[in-house]
DNA sequence: ATGAAAGCGCTAACAG
DNA sequence: CTGTTAGCGCTTTCAT
C-alpha cells in the first residue's frame, strides 16, 4: 500500500510537503505541486482515513441505527440520508437493531468505537426509562438526530418526525365527513410511540366531531399485513357494526382489506378502509388505498440538515412535519341503512 | 474521552496490561484482570477502533455500494447483508451510486480510503470495458462479491446472482402453456445485463416452443411503473395483437396492467400479464400479479457467506440462484377468438 | 505476569 | 515555500 513517505522519497521532498499538496494547502510551489500530484496519481496513492482521523480527530462518519432497513418507511429515509450524507462528505454506517435492545446497544457501541461524529437513531421501544447506552452517546459528544418520536431517555436530543396524530386525525376526519359514525381502529404495537400517537389522533378527531370512542371498536393489530388480517377477522367475528376501518398503517389496512375481499365483501361498499403512511404501491393495491402521505424522504432530508447544523455547532430545534390526506378508492360514504 | 493510559494510571499498571486485559489475552493475573475490568467499565471506556485498526491493519469494515437503496430488490439484499455482517462482527458502510459512474467511483474510493476489508458491489452499467476504480480495488486486495451479473471489468471477482434467464424463461413458458402464442415483451434498460438476460430467457423459451420471436412484439420500457405504462400504451397504439404481456420486472408489469385498467381492459381476460422479481406487495396488486420469485434475501445471505470465506482466504466460486414461478391472478388462457 | 520501546500513517505546530 | 519534531491511541515485539 502506497504511503505518503513513499511518494515523498520518490519526489525527493519531505512527507509534510506531500501531505500539504494532497490536501490542497496553500504555500506550495506550483512545480512541486504538479510533480507530487502526478506521482501520487501514478503510484495509485489512496489516503489512509484511519490515520488521518486518528490525528485530526474527525472521522467524517455517521451512523444510522434503524430497527429494520426493509421497512418501507425506513427505506425512504435511508435513501435521503445516504444521498445527502454523501453529498456533504460523510460516510454512512448502517446497522439494524431488529427492535431488540441488546442488539441496538451493540450497534451503538460499535459506532462509538469508530468515533462516529453523529447518529441518526430510531430508538427501540422500551418501557424502562433508563438507557445507559444513550448516556454513553451523550458523554461521547456525538451529535444525535432522532428519527421519529422522542422517548424519555432521548430528552436531550433533537428529533424530526411526521405529525402522526395529525395524520391519523385527518384520516378519521375524512371518514367522518363521508358520513361514517362507527369507525373501527386497528391499532399498532402498544409500545410504539408512533402507533400511540396515531391512535390519539383518531380519538381526538372522533371527540372533536362529537362521536364517542367505543372500546368495542378498537382492535389490537400490529404492524404487518398478517396482523391486519387477524384483526379484521376478529372484528367481523364480533360483528361490531362498523362501517369504516382505520388502520394504524398501510400494511395493516391492506391486510384488513384483503381479508374483507376474501370474505366476499366489497370496498368501499361494505367497508371504507383507510391506512396511514402512503407506502410505495399502496396506490396499486387491489383497491387503491386512501391514506395519509407522510413525507419520509423529506424527513430524511430534514434530518441531514439538522445533523449538518449540529456538526457546525449551531443550535437546532426539533421539527414536526405534517402529512397530507390522499383520497383514493378505498373510502366512500357508508351504505345506506 | 477515556484512553487506555487513563485506566492504566488509575489502576497503577502499564498500558500494556490494560490492553491485554481488555482483549482477553491470557497470562494476566485474576486480580489485575478484575480490577482493570471494573475500572474500564466504571470510567466508561470505549476502545478507539481507528487506533486499533491502524495498528492491527484490520478494520472489520465492509462496504456496500448499491445504485439505489430504495429499489425493492436492493432493500431485501441490504436486509440480509446488514444482519449477517453484524453477526460476524463487521460493520457495513452503505453508499449509493445512483447509477452514475462518477458517483460510484467516489463511493468506492472513499471506502478504499477507509481500508474496508471487502466490497459488496452492484456495478453501474457501462459500455466502456475499462474501469480504473475496479483495478484499484483489486490492487488494494479488498475482497469483492458482485451482487448480480458480472460485467467484463469484474472478471476477476466472484458473483452471486439470480438466474435471470431461467426466471424469465419460466414466466414465458407459463404463458405458452396457457395457450398464448403472441406474447409481447416489455424490455428493460438496454445497458442492464440483468434486463438483457431476462430478454434472452424470454426468447429462448419462445424458440424452444417453436414460436418465432416477433420484433413487432418487443417494446422498450425501462424499470419503473411509468415506463411500463408508456410501453403498454405504445403497444395498444400499434395494435400488436398480443394476448399476453411479459415485463422485464414487476414494476413495469404493474405499470402496463394499470394502463390496461385505465383503458377499460380486463386482466387476464383481455391480456395476461406476468412480471419478474416478486417484489413486496406484488401479490396485493389490483390483480395479484403472476411473477417469478427471486430469492433476494437468500442472495444476500449467500453473498455474506462468500465474503466470509474470502476473508478467511478460501477459494470461492460464483453462484447462480434459481427463481420459482408464482402463479397468481394476472395470467390465464387467451380469449377464444 | 508485567513493562518499555517502537511504530502503524498521518498532520499540527513550530522553525527556518 | 519547505522541513523537523512530536504525537493521535493502540498493539507488536522483546525484555524482565
Amino acid at each position: 500500500m502506497v504511503r505518503l513517505v513513499d511518494i515523498a522519497r520518490q519526489a525527493g521532498v519531505s512527507v509534510m510537503t506531500v501531505s500539504r499538496v494532497l490536501r490542497d494547502t496553500p504555500d506550495i510551489s506550483a512545480a512541486t505541486r504538479t510533480r507530487v500530484r502526478a506521482l501520487a496519481e501514478q503510484m495509485g496513492y489512496v489516503p489512509n482515513a484511519m490515520a488521518q482521523s486518528l490525528r485530526t480527530r474527525s472521522t467524517r462518519l455517521i451512523a444510522f441505527v434503524v430497527p429494520n432497513v426493509a421497512d418501507p418507511m425506513a427505506t425512504r429515509i435511508l435513501l435521503a440520508l445516504s444521498e445527502r450524507a454523501h453529498d456533504f462528505g460523510r460516510d454512512l454506517l448502517v446497522s439494524q437493531s431488529l427492535n431488540r435492545l441488546d442488539r441496538e446497544e451493540i450497534c451503538i457501541r460499535r459506532a462509538l468505537a469508530r468515533r462516529v461524529e453523529g447518529f441518526f437513531l430510531q430508538p427501540v421501544y422500551r418501557l424502562d426509562p433508563s438507557a445507559p447506552v444513550y448516556d454513553e452517546v451523550r458523554r461521547h459528544g456525538a451529535k444525535v438526530v432522532v428519527l421519529g418520536p422522542k422517548p424519555p431517555f432521548c430528552e436531550s436530543f433533537v428529533n424530526v418526525q411526521a405529525d402522526e396524530a395529525l395524520a391519523a386525525g385527518e384520516a378519521a376526519a375524512h371518514l367522518i365527513e363521508l358520513g361514517h359514525r362507527r369507525i373501527a381502529f386497528l391499532s399498532g404495537p402498544p409500545t410504539s410511540p408512533a402507533a400511540q400517537n396515531r391512535f390519539e389522533g383518531y380519538r381526538r378527531a372522533l371527540r372533536k366531531a362529537g362521536l364517542e370512542v367505543d372500546d368495542g371498536l378498537i382492535f389490537h393489530a400490529g404492524e404487518s399485513m398478517e396482523d391486519g388480517m387477524k384483526a379484521a377477522a376478529q372484528m367481523l367475528g364480533e360483528s361490531a357494526s362498523a362501517t369504516a376501518v382505520q388502520a394504524v398503517n398501510d400494511q395493516v389496512a391492506m391486510g384488513a382489506a384483503t381479508l374483507f375481499f376474501d370474505r366476499g365483501l366489497r370496498i368501499p361498499r361494505d367497508f371504507s378502509v383507510v391506512g396511514c403512511g402512503n407506502i410505495p404501491f399502496s396506490e396499486c393495491f387491489r383497491v387503491p388505498l386512501t391514506t395519509v402521505r407522510q413525507p419520509k424522504y423529506q424527513l430524511g432530508l430534514a434530518a441531514v440538515g439538522m445533523m449538518q447544523a449540529l456538526l457546525r455547532g449551531e443550535e437546532v430545534s426539533s421539527r414536526l412535519l405534517p402529512g397530507t390526506l390522499v383520497v383514493r378508492a378505498s373510502t366512500g360514504p357508508p351504505r345506506a341503512g
